[in-house]
DNA sequence: TATTAATACTTGTATATACAATAATTGTTG
DNA sequence: CAACAATTATTGTATATACAAGTATTAATA
């Protein structure tokens, strides 16, 4: 459906003033999408975003600041999901000893299994965003990078 | 940049993969730009949503559920939102006669000036987005109006 | 007309974001 | 080495989202 129906909203001042818009509203859509899928796992959106990037260095640590800087949402608070995701024994924390500040952060064989059952559904995920031809995800994708500068 | 500098990840499964990642990102920046420059007119992005709304049908008011289902976030709660923009004076609220289970929302004057404030700065927010041309703008828009299907 | 259903909104609780303040540890330098 | 600065993480408070339960009013119906 045409963004303008959606919000019911008649029209736009400038087409990118629309952009602005249909980005978050599609991003907002999407994150429902996800958050959906996510939920008979137990996890949401950013506790799934955080397994996802202790997965990419597994087997080895990330500091609680590199699992930040990775994170989609930047100023979203890792120390709390990652609290979170302790206590369902998804994630394992411990006080680094070459320096006692850093706390490094693990993923456990509990939460890589979760993130195998998700990975068995990604293609339904993905179906979900087959409205566009690979072309035009392609182009997406430059654009927003783009866009971003 | 490119999405994989911004969130240090190498590469994606397929295009459509980073298409949902690179929406939630992008989403998140605009997000975070735009609160910035409202933060100095004391209200947050989604309390501007709903100012904006509110000037769309001024002077006649709209019910709750009318405010709702023009929000860029349905899941939003209204009710609480716009209590926040009544402690401020920006809103007003009133039971509706005719069927006393609405409450009717107007915009008031002093919400008018901030959103009229707002509007002169206008110019800025928009420059934040023209990094990319009108065309990509426009096509940007119609593929994402087509992702949503 | 009394009961039930539907509508419109509010409230409670859990999660996450935004930002500032604080604490603990390590590094720097006079 | 002592004082100060920088790094790294935690905590507190306000805002917003997600979802379910609850309240009040109106509509439907048996």
């Amino acid at each position: 459906m045409s963004l303008e129906q959606d919000i019911k909203q008649e029209k736009f001042e400038n087409e990118f003033q629309k952009v602005a818009v249909n980005i978050l509203f599609t991003s907002s859509w999407l994150y429902n999408i996800n958050a959906d899928r996510l939920k008979v796992h137990g996890i949401t959106p950013e506790q799934y975003n955080v397994l996802r990037i202790l997965r990419g260095s597994h087997p080895k640590a990330l500091m609680l600041a590199e699992v930040t800087c990775r994170m989609l949402d930047k100023s979203s608070n890792a120390t709390r999901l990652v609290e979170k995701l302790r206590l369902k024994g998804l994630v394992k924390r411990e006080i680094c000893e070459g320096n006692r500040r850093q706390v490094d952060i693990f993923i456990t064989d509990k939460g890589l299994s979760i993130l195998k059952k998700v990975d068995t559904e990604e293609s339904e995920w993905v179906g979900t965003l087959k409205n566009i031809s690979k072309a035009e995800a392609m182009e997406l994708n430059r654009v927003l990078d783009k866009l971003r500068g």
